[in-house]
DNA sequence: ACGGCTTGCACT
DNA sequence: TAGTGCAAG
């Protein structure tokens, strides 16, 4: 039976915090004599006076507005000062940004779990730094409370901005008898007051803050008040906030959603969604969406903060406008090659730093016909394994290119002539890096935990004549999975060697499925130098199912074909992670039948200890729905539905009222045979039981997950635009 | 034929 | 899966 949670340990504190302008910051720090200037940050000056990327709050009162164009902005205000980003290899370079940006969240990371939300912001989940301060030292035994924190903006605080505001707050923040949930936000605003003051005094940025129970609020706060300062949502503030909120205002909502929801159902405020029901909503915008918006109308929002402190992909583009679009392969070549370079140089880094390895290159790029308005929608990207060093990365972006090229011409039933084309032109090019892994080494725990430390796996060990032998016979890439492109072909490469083998060509017309030995190698047991000479073919996603086979040497056994075809169930789970990390909606059978060793694990334990889990919204308004009684029946089912409780961000929705809510428990139950329908089996509270060090790891498994969209409507994006009515 | 360059994510 | 498209800043 489900047991209801202590109401306190729903009370999440999450903040947001989000970097003022930090382009124009990170440009301030390094020319001081720009501070107080209204300032803005441009990109290609040649044309326009430039695009501006980031523009201070001086020159925002002056009317100036990110996209607008750096003439326009002296127009405006004709005392700007206008900064262009650096270049690089012909292109913006976003890397000290980047970087900037890393330095703020390696402090904001101190005090609890952080997300990287994008370069200038992030999420934190301060719950247990607050329950700890409540706990030992409460707000109310302080004799001074921190002044940034005093000058805290709290939502629905009478006379907010009056002359006794700061009274107020003080008062707020230590009142001994408030509500259990506000005191800990008022923790959470002295420990989010005191963070800012040391990203302030640690970079010289000032950054602004929202602090509220669940990602949703807090993000909507960090906006309210800026630059500097911080705004926290209480809980009894939520209703009145989001009443009068502009739908548009809300993440998400900012785009077709928000206007389809504005023009087709009248929708203008938050507020006004609460006179939709939960199916009506999930009618017109599929069941995911539906839920979301029915919930956020409630201030309810589930997504917990990631502890994710990198990004996920790395990407490199340019974009050639108009007239100076490219013509000729020859043009092509060059800018990809440019681009390749900056993205392996990343790529470089990351791995150096962070001892991270992206296994999927993709290709994007964009591309006009003369005569067709829509062409530049039609050029294909192009996926294929990553393998490290630059050139490498060049030619198979250029192959990737080509094969694009190849399907992009073939709609038009059209040749290439040479190198020139006529009537056609390549607007844009951008490579990225994805499926970025961590090397076993650094958070394989799990693997660690089941059999011991590795000693094999350290780097110092390992000889050069080891690596060379490991890296040596290498696999190919078991290419069927990659548009039929075969752009890895066997061949060595020694440590030192960075010229790359010409035959790494794409072979659209033959798929050969060879066997070959497979000798796996941990990229973990590399040095990074010598993984930048020799983990470019091991690294790839060769195996069909795009296991990542990279621990096995850590275990110290020798892997051969019959491995690489029958991964070991490490494998499979290690692999299996990132996916059920994300919560995806579609519950695909796995192909795995075995029984892992986690799932041993599980079976052994006392199930007794079992007992269902809690699913309950960070924050719960059902006090407020009950007393109002809107919507409180679906609440309730909300609660219960484990299934139910990650909601979506967005989706796209489907066409309506063909199919609803039974199909889809049928749907989930029919995957019994699926590794993943065995993790929904596993009780949580289990988890309190394992070892801690890998207590997290797993528990990243069991997040739950969103639901199919079984309703369809179709796949334009059309449809946003005609959600059903009247019905 | 312009607002550039990146990210993350959902959907199919 | 790879490929597409939305959204945000």
């Amino acid at each position: 039976m489900p047991v209801a949670k202590p109401e306190s340990s729903d009370a999440r504190v999450i903040a947001h915090i989000d970097m003022d302008c930090f382009y124009v910051q990170v440009e301030q720090r390094k020319q001081p004599d720009l501070r107080g200037l209204p300032t803005a940050v441009v990109q290609y000056n040649s044309w326009k006076g430039g695009g501006l990327i980031a523009v201070s709050y001086e020159a925002r009162k002056h009317g100036v507005k990110r996209s607008m164009r750096g003439d326009e902005a002296k127009q405006v205000c004709p005392e700007i000062q206008l900064v262009q980003v650096p270049v690089a290899r012909g292109k913006a370079d976003l890397n000290t940004y980047r970087s900037a940006g890393s330095e703020v969240v390696s402090i904001l990371a101190r005090k609890g779990r952080c997300e990287r939300a994008s370069i200038d912001e992030v999420y934190l989940d301060l719950t247990d730094a607050a329950e700890t301060m409540l706990a030992e030292t409460p707000p109310e035994s302080l004799e001074v409370i921190n002044e940034e924190a005093i000058k805290s903006h709290v939502l629905g605080l009478n006379n907010e901005d009056g002359i006794d505001a700061k009274e107020n707050v003080r008062e707020w923040l230590s009142s001994s008898d408030a509500d259990h949930r506000d005191k800990l936000l008022a923790c959470g605003a002295l420990i989010v007051a005191e963070l800012r003051m040391q990203v302030l005094k640690e970079t010289e940025f000032t950054c602004s803050a929202g602090i509220a129970h669940n990602k949703m609020l807090a993000k909507l706060a960090s906006g309210m008040n800026k630059p500097a300062q911080q705004t926290v949502v209480p809980f009894s503030s939520v209703k009145g906030l989001l009443e009068s909120l502009p739908i548009k205002k809300m993440k998400q909502l900012g785009g077709k959603l928000g206007t389809s929801l504005q023009s087709d159902l009248g929708v203008n405020t938050v507020g006004d969604l609460l006179r939709f029901s939960e199916e009506k909503l999930q009618e017109c915008y599929g069941v995911n969406t539906g839920t979301w918006l029915w919930n956020i109308a409630r201030g309810i929002s589930g997504e917990e903060v990631q502890g994710r402190l990198l990004p996920k992909s790395h990407g490199s583009g340019k974009t050639f406008p108009g007239p100076r679009a490219l013509k000729t392969i020859d043009s092509v070549q060059h800018w990809l090659n440019e681009l390749c370079e900056e993205l392996s140089e990343r790529l470089r880094s990351d791995l150096d730093q962070n001892k991270r390895i992206a296994h999927t290159l993709t290709l994007h790029a964009r591309a006009y016909k003369l005569g067709d308005s829509d062409s530049h929608k039609k050029f294909p990207s192009k996926s294929c394994p990553l393998r490290y060093g630059t050139i490498k990365i060049q030619e198979d972006a250029m192959n990737l290119f080509q094969a694009g090229l190849r399907d992009y011409m073939g709609t038009y039933k059209s040749k290439t002539q040479g190198s020139q084309y006529s009537g056609w032109g390549i607007t844009g090019l951008s490579v990225s890096a994805s499926k970025i892994l961590d090397t076993p080494s650094g958070t394989c725990s799990i693997m660690k935990y089941f059999h011991g430390q590795c000693p094999p796996c350290s780097s110092s060990e390992k000889s050069q004549d080891n690596l060379i032998q490991d890296a040596a016979p290498l696999s190919p890439s078991e290419s069927e999975s990659y548009s039929g492109l075969n752009l890895t072909e066997p061949q060595i490469v020694f440590p030192g060697e960075e010229k790359e083998i010409k035959h790494a060509i794409p072979s659209l017309d033959h798929q050969e499925d060879k066997s070959k030995t497979w000798k796996d190698q941990d990229p973990s047991c590399l040095s990074s130098q010598q993984m930048q000479n020799s983990i470019a073919q091991e690294t790839s996603p060769l195996l069909p199912s795009g296991v990542f086979l990279g621990s096995e040497s850590c275990l110290g056994m020798s892997q051969s074909k019959q491995q690489r075809e029958f991964p070991t169930e490490e494998s499979r789970i290690k692999y299996a992670m990132p996916s059920l990390d994300r919560g995806l909606q579609k519950r695909k059978t796995s192909k795995d039948k075995g029984t892992s060793s986690i799932r041993r694990f599980f079976k052994t334990c006392d199930p007794s200890s079992f007992r269902k889990q809690e699913h309950v919204e960070a924050i719960q308004l059902q006090d407020v729905q009950a007393a109002e009684s809107v919507g409180f029946q679906s609440t309730s089912s909300i609660c219960s539905e484990p299934n139910q409780t990650e909601l979506p961000k967005e989706s796209i929705p489907e066409q309506t009222g063909t199919n609803s809510g039974c199909s889809t428990s049928a749907h989930i139950e029919q995957q019994s045979e699926s590794w993943r329908y065995k993790v929904d089996e596993i009780d949580p509270s289990v988890v309190n039981e394992l070892p801690p060090e890998i207590q997290e790891e797993v528990q990243a498994w069991l997040r739950p997950h969103k639901r199919p969209n079984v309703v369809k409507r179709g796949s334009s994006i059309a449809h946003y635009f005609l959600p059903a009515k009247n019905r």
